[in-house]
DNA sequence: CTGTTAGCGCTTTCAT
DNA sequence: ATGAAAGCGCTAACAG
C-alpha cells in the first residue's frame, strides 16, 4: 500500500541505510548506486515520510507561528513573509491564530511543543511574563515579530517605534501643525503603540497633543468617536496608529467640513494597500510588514542552525511616504 | 531530559498502555489508576508528542492548507474561518502559499502528502487535471474551497456564482443602468470570475455590456484602465470582480467627473472590510468568505471521520448589501 | 480493567 | 562505500 524506504531499498537491492543516504546527502554514495536508488525511488513513487523522519532525528521542519488574527491585513503580510522565507528554507508553517488572548497564547505553545515544531515566530500585542515561562518550559526557540519582551531578553525583529513615533511628530511639527491628535487603541493593547506615543509626546513645540484611544483600533468604533472630538476641539494634525485609524480620521475631518490636508493633516501608520487605495491618498510611517515576518524567519533558520547572530534584536527601518493626506 | 510516556507509566506505576488509555479516552481506566496517572503526568510536566503519536497512528490531525496568497484580504478571511474550526476540531493547519503557480501547487501537494497531513483544503483560481492527478495520486481528503474543478468530482464549497452574477445584473437593471461593464481579472484566471460573467451576460435588457479585464484584478492597474474606457464610452453601471475593483471603478468614474451613484452605479463582490471604508460606501454582493473557510474545514472534518454527508458540493449563500454606490 | 508486545518509517551509530 | 541493528515515543492488538 504505502512504499516505504524498506521497498526502495530492496528494489534497488542495497540496504534502507543507503537510501537514507541519497535521500539525505548525509554521506557519500557511490554514483552508480545512487542513480539504482533514484530510480527505484521514482520507479515505485516513493515519498519519504515526513512523520517518521520527525521521530528519529528530532527535527520536523515545522515552525509554530502563533498571531493575534491572520484577517488582519499587517498580520497577513507578516504571515506571507514569514511563509516564503520557511519554503525557501524548506520549513513548513503551523499557523494559529490567538485573539490576543493571553490563557490561549499560552496554550498555543504547549501545542506547539506537542507538535515538535522546531521553532517558533510569534506576533502579541504585550509580551507577558506568562509568554516568557511558556517559551521556557517549551525549550524551543523564539522569535518576537513586531513586539518585544519588556526584559529583551527574547530574540526579535521591530522598527525603532519611538523613534518613528517622533518622526511622525516632527513631520507634523514641520508642515506647520501644533494641535495634534494621537489615535491609538486602548492603552496597554500593544507596547508599540505605547513606544510611538512616547516618541511623538516628546515633540514639546506641539501647543497641544491628546491621545484618543479607540478600544482595538476598529474603523467603525473610531469614526464617531473622532468626529465628535473635531467637534468640539481645534486639531490640525493627526498621527494614527494605523491605516485604518488614518482613515478613520480623514474620513471625520471630511465629515467636519474640513479640508485634507489643507485644515487638517493626517499621517498613520503601517502602508497597507488601503492607503493608497482612498482619496486622498495617505502619507504614513511605511513599515517594513512583508520584512517583519520574513527577517523574522530567516533570524529563527539561523538561531536553528547555530549560525552565527549579528544582533538578537533586529531593528528594521521605517521611513515616511509622502502622500496626499499631509 | 525529555520526559516520554515510559517515565509517567514508571511514575504512576501502571504500563505505558495504561497512560495511552487515560490520555486518549481510549477505554476505560478505573478512576483511581486515572487518579495516578493524572498526577504523575502533571508532576513530570508530561506532553506527549504528537509525531510518536502520528507515526504510530497514522493519523497527525493536521490539514494541509494551500492558497495562492495569504496576504490577500479575500484569502486571509478564509484562512481565519479554516483555522477556527480545524482549532475546533483539534486539528492544526500547515499554510503554504502557491501564487496561483500550477507547477508550485501540484508540488505543494507532495510535500503535504510528505508531512503526512489527514486532508487538504485547496485554494486556486482554476482547477486542472494536474490538480486533480495529484489529489488522487496522494490520496488525501481534498476539499475544494471557493473553486471548483471541471467534472466536479472533488468535494467543494462554493456559492452559486452564476446567479450571483445574474443578480448583480438584475440589481443594476432594476437601479436603471442599461450601459454595463464588467471589470475582471483576465479570461480564464478564475474559473469563478467567468461563471459570473455568464450570469451576468444573460441579462438581455442591457443595451451594451462590456467586459473589461484587468491582468490580476490590482487597483493600480485597474484604475487609468477604467479611467480610460469611462472616457470613450457611455456606462452607467459597473458590476466589479472585486472590492479592489469597485473602489477603482469608483474613482475611476470620480476622475471622469461622474457622480457615484447618480451618474453610474457601481456593485461590487467580495464585501471585505474595504467595502465599508470607503466613501461613498459600497454596495456588494457579499461573500461568506469566513465560511468558505468555516464551511470547507467541517465539511472535511466529516469527510476524515467517516460522518454522513448531504452533499459533496456545498453551496453557500450570496447576498446583496445595497450601501451608497447604488 | 490492565499489561505485554509489536510495530509505525525513518535516522544514526557501529561495523565491515 | 555500504550494511546491520538499535532506537525515536507512541498506538493498538492481544492476552489475561
Amino acid at each position: 500500500m504505502t512504499v516505504t524506504i524498506y521497498d526502495v531499498a530492496r528494489e534497488a537491492k542495497v540496504s534502507m541505510a543507503t537510501v537514507s543516504r541519497v535521500l539525505n546527502g548525509t554521506a557519500v554514495v557511490k554514483d552508480e548506486t545512487k542513480r539504482r536508488v533514484l530510480d527505484a525511488i521514482d520507479r515505485l513513487g516513493y515519498r519519504p515520510n515526513a512523520v517518521a523522519r520527525g521521530l528519529a532525528s528530532k527535527k520536523t521542519r515545522t515552525i509554530g507561528v502563533i498571531v493575534p488574527d491572520v484577517s488582519a491585513a499587517f498580520v497577513a503580510e507578516v504571515v506571507r513573509g514569514i511563509e516564503d522565507i520557511a519554503a525557501m528554507y524548506e520549513y513548513h508553517i503551523i499557523l494559529t491564530n490567538s485573539d490576543g488572548q493571553l490563557s490561549r497564547e499560552v496554550d498555543l505553545v504547549g501545542t506547539m511543543w506537542e507538535k515538535q515544531v522546531d521553532g517558533i515566530i510569534y506576533m502579541t500585542h504585550k509580551v507577558q511574563k506568562e509568554h516568557v515561562d511558556a517559551f521556557e518550559q517549551a525549550q524551543i526557540p523564539v522569535v518576537l515579530c513586531a513586539t518585544e519582551d519588556p526584559e529583551r531578553r527574547i530574540p526579535s525583529v521591530n522598527i525603532d517605534n519611538v523613534r518613528a513615533g517622533r518622526d511622525a511628530g516632527q513631520y507634523l511639527l514641520q508642515k506647520g501643525c501644533r494641535h495634534v491628535v494621537f489615535v491609538t487603541t486602548d492603552e496597554g493593547y500593544s507596547v508599540l503603540a505605547d513606544r510611538r506615543g512616547a516618541g511623538l509626546a516628546n515633540c514639546r513645540e506641539f501647543e497641544s497633543f491628546v491621545r484618543l484611544e479607540i478600544g482595538d483600533g476598529r474603523y467603525e468604533k473610531a469614526l464617531p468617536r473622532l468626529s465628535e472630538h473635531l467637534r468640539s476641539h481645534a486639531v490640525d494634525g493627526i498621527v494614527a496608529a494605523s491605516d485604518e485609524l488614518g482613515l478613520a480620521s480623514i474620513h471625520a475631518a471630511q465629515d467636519a467640513g474640513m479640508n485634507v490636508p489643507k485644515d487638517i493633516k493626517v499621517i498613520a501608520f503601517d502602508n497597507t494597500r488601503l492607503a493608497t487605495m482612498v482619496r486622498p491618498e495617505m502619507t504614513v510611517i511605511a513599515q517594513p510588514m512583508y520584512d517583519f515576518g520574513a527577517v523574522s524567519m530567516r533570524l529563527l533558520t539561523k538561531l536553528l542552525h547555530d549560525e552565527p547572530v549579528d544582533s538578537y534584536s533586529v531593528i528594521l527601518l521605517h521611513n515616511i511616504v509622502e502622500r496626499q493626506s499631509t
